[in-house]
RNA sequence: AAAGUAGACCACCUUAUUGCUUCGUGAAUUCGAAGAGGAAAGUCCGGACACCAAAGAGUAUCAUAGCGGAUAACAUCCGUCCGGUGUAAACCGAGGACAAGUGCAACAGAAAGCAAGUACAGUUAGGCUGUAGUGAAACCAGGUAAACUCUAUGAGGUGCAAUGCUACGUAUAUUGAAAUCCCGAAAGGGUAAGGACUACUCGUCUAAUUUCAAGGGGUAAGCAGCUAAAGUUAUAUAGUAAUAUAUAAUAUAGAUAAAUGAUAAGGAUUCGCUUUUGCGAAAACAGAAUCCGGCUUAUGGUCUACUUUUAAU
RNA sequence: CGGGGUGUAGCUUAGUCCGGUUAAAGUGCUGGUCUGGGGGACCAGAGAUCGGAGGUUCGAAUCCUCUCACCCCGA
C-alpha cells in the first residue's frame, strides 16, 4: 500500500531532491572500483548494488569530463541536460527495482548534444539497466 | 565615406507549464520571496579577517623607484616634468646612482682599461694639439645596474583546506630514538641544556614529562566562520583632477560530487533571400565558492567626442 | 581554493644559473660505400625562427612582463 502510494507520488511529481544524489566521497569511491558499466552512445552508465543509508532506493550522480569539456559553462550545461532527462523519467527504474543501487552517469563525447537526444539514450539505458538487475 | 584614437553604456525581454537551492510561513510534500559576471577567469599586486605566545629588534631576502597628490592599501588612480612612438587624435616608459667598490664587453679595432698607441695635418728637437678610421661605447669623472651592488621607502609567517564547536572513534593507541638540571618532606621556587616562536641572530616562553621518527584504524558527517560592504546612485560644497565631506535614496546569491535548469509561445535586435509581405538562421566571451580595491587576459554590440585622408559644397 | 614545476630537430635529452659570433648530442629519417640480397658497419646530408607575444640590451634559447598548453602536491 506505501509502495503503491510512493509510486503514485512519483509518477505525478517528477522531482529530484537532495537526498536522492549521490554525494558520499566514500560510496563513489566503491562504485568505481567494483561496479559494472555499460554505455549507450554519448552516456555512459555505472552502477552498483550497495547498502546505502539514505531513504530513497536509488542515488544517482551525474559527471562531465574535464578533459573533454574544458570550460566549467559547459561541464555544467551537460550535467544539467543528464540531470533533467534523468528527473522526468527515473520512475521507470523506481517501478522496477526494489533493492538499493547507486548509479553515475558519464558522458562521453566530446560535443554537446540536444536534450531531446539525450533523453532518448537516457530512456534507453534505464530500460537495459532493469533488464540487467533482473538477471 | 573610409581608417584610426579615447570614453561611456548594454549584455535579449515577457508569459505559461514543470524542476533545483536558500529563507520565511507552515505541519506538512502547501503558499510566498530571492537566486551568476563584466570579466564570476588568470591568481599578477594590495588590503580586511583568522591562527601562529607577544606580533618585538637586527640581518638576510623580496618588492617598489622623476616630482607632487589621492587612498584602508597597492606595482592602482590623478596631476605634472622629461624621454620615446605616431602625419595627427593619442599612446608607451622598472624614469634614482657607474663622481663608492666589484664584474662584463662577441666581431671589428692600435687600444674596451690604467697601460699602450695607427695614419695625416699644424708646430716641429722631443713632445703637444687637432682630425680620420673601428665599434653600441674611444681618454672623458668612458659604456653597462630587467650585472652584482649602493641609496631611499615598504613588507613577520601561514592562509577560510585559516580557525572554533559537535558527533563517530578502545584514541595523549602502539613501537623506536633522544633529552629528563638545582633547592625543598611536600606545596612551591630557581635556572633554561633540549624544545617552541622564523631563513639566521638577539630576545621571549617552557622542567615533568617533552620532542622527533615510524605507523595501524575511524570519520571524510554536521554547525559556526558565511555574507551589509573602505557598497552603489543622485545633489551640494572643496579641489585642475583622483578624491573627500554632508544629505537623500537604494539595499535581499550563499551552493559543498557543488542550486540558479528544461520545454513551449509571443515580441525586440542582427544577418541572408525576397520589390514588399514573408521565410530561414544567428545571438559573443563565459559560471559565484571567505569578502573587498585594482591590474591583466577573453569577448558581441550601441552611442558620444576627437584626429587624418578622400569626395562634395 | 591554495602552492609548485616543465615546454629546445619526428622522439629522448644538453645548453638557461653567469646573455656573444654557425644552438650540441643520441636515436630515428634520406643518400652513398662494403654484401649476390637482407641485416649490420662506415661515410655524407637534411631536419629548430628554442610553446606564443611584447620589453631591456649593440646583441636574448638565456634577463624581465604578459599569455597558452601539459604535469605534480596540499583536509
Amino acid at each position: 500500500m506505501l509502495r503503491l502510494k510512493l509510486t503514485i507520488f512519483v509518477l505525478m511529481r517528477f522531482t529530484f531532491k537532495k537526498e536522492e544524489k549521490l554525494k558520499s566521497k566514500k560510496l563513489i569511491e566503491q562504485l568505481f572500483e567494483k561496479g559494472d558499466s555499460f554505455t549507450k552512445f554519448p552516456l555512459r552508465i555505472k552502477f552498483l548494488k550497495t547498502d546505502h543509508h539514505s531513504e530513497n532506493v536509488i542515488q544517482a550522480s551525474f559527471s562531465a569530463p574535464k578533459r573533454k569539456f574544458k570550460k566549467a559553462v559547459d561541464r555544467n550545461k551537460v550535467k544539467r541536460l543528464m540531470r533533467e532527462a534523468y528527473r522526468k523519467n527515473k520512475h521507470l527504474l523506481t517501478d522496477a527495482i526494489k533493492e538499493k543501487h547507486i548509479i553515475m552517469f558519464t558522458f562521453t563525447d566530446e560535443n554537446e548534444h540536444k536534450y531531446v537526444e539525450i533523453e532518448e539514450k537516457m530512456i534507453f539505458l534505464l530500460k537495459m539497466l532493469i533488464d540487467k538487475t533482473k538477471n
